[in-house]
Formats: C-alpha cells, structure tokens, sequence
DNA sequence: CGAAAAAGTTGACCTGAATCAACACAACTG
DNA sequence: CAGTTGTGTTGATTCAGGTCAACTTTTTCG
C-alpha cells in the first residue's frame, strides 16, 4: 500500500467539480472554464497533523480545499501561537503569502485532506484575461478582510460565553452551506485549538460547552455536537446582559 | 471662508505626490504612470469627526490616505463596536466593501484629512493592463490580512502591556517610515479608541500608560508620547513573563 | 491487546482587567 | 472668562476567566 500522502500530484478538472461554485466564479463560458481547468493544474494530498505551508516557506500558490479540514495559525518567538482560522472545503488558503512572497503562517490539516494547487502566477495571468475571475479574487481577499473584522469584534469585545456561541453558529452555517446538516456537527479540531482561535484557555472552552449543554441550548459528546437552541445561541451572540427597557 | 470641508473635487496626478512609493508600485513607465494618475481622479477632504464611508454605503472606490489619520470600526447590533484599525498617510483603505459591494465598516477621520478617490472599477480595468498594479492590489490586500492576522494573535494572547507596548512600537515605526520621528508621536485617538482597538477599557489604558511612564520606558503628557527605551517594550511585547532559564 | 499518551472534564483558588466612582484638566462655547 | 463638555487619571472593589490539580475517557501504537 501506498502511504506517501504528501505532493500526490493528479491532473484534474474544475469544470466537474461538485464544489465549483464555491471557489470558482459563475457564469464562465467553455472556453474560459477550460483556461481556468488549466489553472487548477495538480491536487496535492496533506495527511493529517501535517502542514500544508509552513511559516517562512516561499509562496507559489493558493490552495482550494477539497476535502478535510485546516486551522491556520501564526506563532510568536516565545512560542505562543494563535489559530488564526479554520477552513473547509471550498474555502482558499494561502493569501497571507503574497504580499512578501513567504507565507506568514502555517496551515496544518487536522484531518487528511486533499486540495487544488493554483499557482499564482497564473492566477493573475487568467484574471488579466477573465474579468470574472478577477473580480473573483478580489472577493475572496475582501471576504477574508471582513472575516477577520469579525474575529477581532469577538476577540476584543465579547465574553466567553458569547464568543462559542458565535463560533458554533458560525461553523454550523458554513458546514450547511456544504450540504451538512443545520443541528449537528463533529468539531475536527481539539478544545486547545477552540480555545486558541477564541483567545480562552481550553478549561473555558469546556466549562462554557458544558454551561450550554446544562442549559439545554446543546447536547456534547465528545466532539460531536448537536444544536438543540440555535436561537438561544443567536440571543447570546448578539444581545447578551442588559439593553436599556 | 469655505467650510464646506466634504466632496471637495480637485484634479491631481499621483507622477508628482510624494506618498506615491506608499499607494503605488515601483518602476512605473512613463506612459503607465500616466493611465495610473488618470485612475486618481480626484481628491475628497474629510472633516475631523465625520465618515469617510460608513456601514452600508455602496461600495465605489479605494481610497489613499493624502494627509489625515484615520480609525476604522464595525459596530455590532447592540451598539457594542470595536475599532479594527488606523489609518494614516499613504495607506489604503475600503477594502473591506469589494467582497459584497458594501462597506462593512466605518472610517471616521480622527483629524481633517484628504484622501484620493481611485474608483474600483477603473483599479481592476487598469490591472488588467499594468501587471505591477495588479500584483501591487494584491500585495495591499494580502498586506491587510496579515496585519489582522497579528491583530489576532495581539488580542487573543497578550496580555494588557503586551498589547499597548506593540501598539505603540507599531505607531512609531510606521510614522518613523513617513519620515516622523522614530521616539516621539502624538497620539491622534483617545484612550478609548485604543482601548476598543486593544480589546481594553479605557481606564486600563491610561493606567498602563502611567506603569510605563513610571517604569521609565515612556514619557506621556497627554497624547504627545516619548517613548524613552524602545528595547524595554520590544522585550515586553516578545518575551514577557516567564522564559525557562 | 494493553500500556502510554492525548484529550476532555471538573473543582478550588487566584489574579488581571473590568467596573464603579471621584476627581483633574484641557478645549470649546456662548 | 466662566461654565460645560470631553478626555484622562487614579483608587477601591468585583468578577470572569486563568491557573493548578485531580481525575476520566478516548486514541494511539508497540
């Protein structure tokens, strides 16, 4: 058996990709979905634990999910580090790395998984030709800005409590965008990690899980997780403690 | 006397702007410089205290930052908000709207400013044509993205001094590469507005400034900073606290 | 399969920053 | 220039979340 998971390189195609419209633009004639097959050269295979991109590695290309599940995480000299992100598939890592041609920070797969390799240059090549694709882009880079505004909104200025429920809501939709379901989810990443991204200690991240179950708002096991109460979840996010009458 | 301090238009050329090597890429020809100043359009003063764009506003342009200091901030339903960055000379901002053609956040001038209105539409149609444009929008974007990745990693692992310390480090070493001073700044936000950008209260802010004025690494009269032994807040922001041996 | 390591939970206690409150000072304004 | 408002400082107290520790459950791997 063959248990080299990693650089696996396989030709493949965008143009039957079952999650073409969350990564690709829509709208594109034959032609340009040929050119843009063309882009999406090689599918590269990551097996869990490892790193897809490592802080200081040259940057070449952008990666386009498909399957598994990512953290991204930036690390400081004296060790700590901070998940910056989860991603799944569909979703594009690898944008911290243009601006100084290295990445800044190093995504690791938390369960195996396979993505498309885009090589920027070519990226910016067909975006020259295809204004679609372009304009698609630009969009994802914005999106990413936006995402992290609202990270920072939590990070600075929510309460435990408020900060799960944000992300649980946060994962859930994005999971049912997917096709998953809306209640339930299995969390691939660890209470540490949870807590890292949330800026809480993983004793928190438990303590505030088993505070949601008690209150019947979920039901954990484990790292499966069932939303009994999302708008419970929802009134905790975005209106906790005292509005004025 | 004119007064009326926004949506004053005046036609400039970005070939003779001194901020030109902070907004725009290097070893332009001639003839693309020329296209380039023909982006720029015009010119928008802000007033002090007023929005440059605001939460919703349809999304248009970029804009450069001519002269002025500027915050940005999203503010949550319960009137909670969070100031996610400033902004000053040579710096761009709007970025955030591209992904759903609003704006998502607010730019408030914190002093009377000018900026260079370069509309979105006519960016994308020249860095079709100026390869180094193109690569120069992405560098910005992706530019941002890592600053808010470090924005992260400030709020969700450092501790209150950590956090002043590598804001006030950030400051002066971007003014210092705008020709300021590398020890001395004023400040051009409250106490408040860095407390919401640190995830802090006000009154912790004002009593870190005091610790740091008392422990001799600072000088603070007001806004007007002098910051005294630059290595002592590097070590705080890099290797606080405990490190074994 | 069984031992060791990793992950998760829960309790007791501590602490850094928030909160509440009083006051000082600067900067506008009529 | 006196009064008001916005901004900043400092002290006393509280509390959310961190820390430390004990223990359980699950996963990994020889």
């Amino acid at each position: 058996m063959n248990d080299a998971m990693n650089s696996t390189s396989i030709k493949v195609a965008c143009s039957n990709c079952n999650l073409r419209e969350l990564c690709m633009p829509l709208g594109l004639s034959d032609s340009e979905m040929a050119q843009i097959d063309d882009v999406v050269a090689t599918r590269r295979k990551v097996a869990r634990g490892t790193n897809l991109f490592s802080h200081g590695d040259k940057f070449n290309a952008l990666f386009a999910i498909r399957t598994g599940f990512f953290k991204t995480r930036i690390s400081a000299e004296d060790g700590r580090d901070q998940v910056t992100g989860f991603q799944m598939a569909g979703e594009i890592i690898g944008l911290d790395g243009i601006v100084s041609d290295k990445h800044t920070c190093d995504a690791v797969a938390l369960e195996d998984a396979e993505v498309c390799v885009m090589p920027f240059d070519r990226i910016e090549e067909l975006s020259r030709e295809i204004t679609s694709l372009q304009r698609h882009v630009h969009k994802i880079m914005s999106r990413e800005i936006v995402r992290e505004n609202g990270v920072m909104m939590l990070l600075g200025s929510m309460r435990a409590e408020e900060r799960l429920a944000a992300f649980l809501l946060n994962l859930v939709q994005r999971l049912h965008a997917r096709g998953f379901s809306q209640s339930e989810l299995v969390l691939r990443m660890t209470r540490e990690e949870i807590g890292s991204y949330l800026g809480l200690k993983l004793e928190t991240v438990s303590r505030t899980f088993s505070k949601f179950a008690e209150d019947g708002m979920v039901e954990v096991k484990q790292r499966h997780v069932r939303i009994l109460n999302a708008d419970a979840l929802r009134l905790i996010v975005n209106s906790t403690s005292c509005q004025p009458l």
